[in-house]
DNA sequence: GCATAATTTTACCTAATGGTTGAATGTTAT
DNA sequence: ATAACATTCAACCATTAGGTAAAATTATGC
């Protein structure tokens, strides 16, 4: 279901440490270690965000000799982007005005299989 | 604080009732009563729900007679969206791509009314 | 093989969520 | 004034979330 997945990744944004984790992320690849150095945490709470994350689709670890990597996976994010889109247009009734918007969104970004 | 902000309402949308409240809500403005009654759910349950709406700033209600009408606010949404865009755009690597697209966005859903 | 480093797992605690029911509040109708 | 209605509040229960600390797991370096 699509619904569960969204909840997941709503879930998983809705919580400071884990958006911060994400912004370290997006500036590249890290360690489980690395990822917890900056933050005020013991490093057991900083593996369960990553579990969260991990389970929303938004990161995956992998196992590199005795540490894992942490990477983004972009994609996860296009069901609540298109989720917050699509309502946000139909609330504001702005249909017609973010109707070339979606298609250049689809054309740019959608379909990442 | 923008962060706390972000977290209420990425809280809130992480629950399928509330965003089948929101959906409804879509349509038009409604009671409690209203929208609770396709829920399998008590009255009490509805109302705590949209409470986590109203703290968000997603939804607001206001008193008319006994009953309580609500009605959605768009522009809570543009934080999350915000975000959402700006990561999106910002972990794919096609900023270029987005750009015009966040130009056109602010332009048209910026200031609701 | 053994000590050590990186990470996860396993309790365990506390606070928050999502739900219920029943009393309380305020509003309309009789 | 009283009854019925719409909604919220309060108390309660079960489950989950976020945190810690300590044990377990796995890989590296000597």
């Amino acid at each position: 279901m699509v619904e569960q997945h969204l909840d997941r990744v709503f879930q998983a944004l809705a919580d400071p440490t884990r958006r911060a984790l994400l912004d370290h992320l997006a500036a590249g690849e890290a360690t489980v270690g690395q990822l917890s150095e900056p933050l005020p945490l013991s490093f057991a709470a900083v593996s369960k965000h990553l579990g969260v994350l991990e389970r929303a689709g938004l990161v995956t670890r992998e196992a590199r000799g005795r540490e894992r990597v942490c990477r983004i996976d972009p994609a996860a994010l296009n069901d609540a982007l298109a989720w917050l889109e699509f309502h946000e247009r139909f609330w504001t009734g702005r249909l017609d005005a973010l109707d070339a918007l979606v298609g250049t969104l689809s054309g740019t970004t959608g379909e990442p299989q």
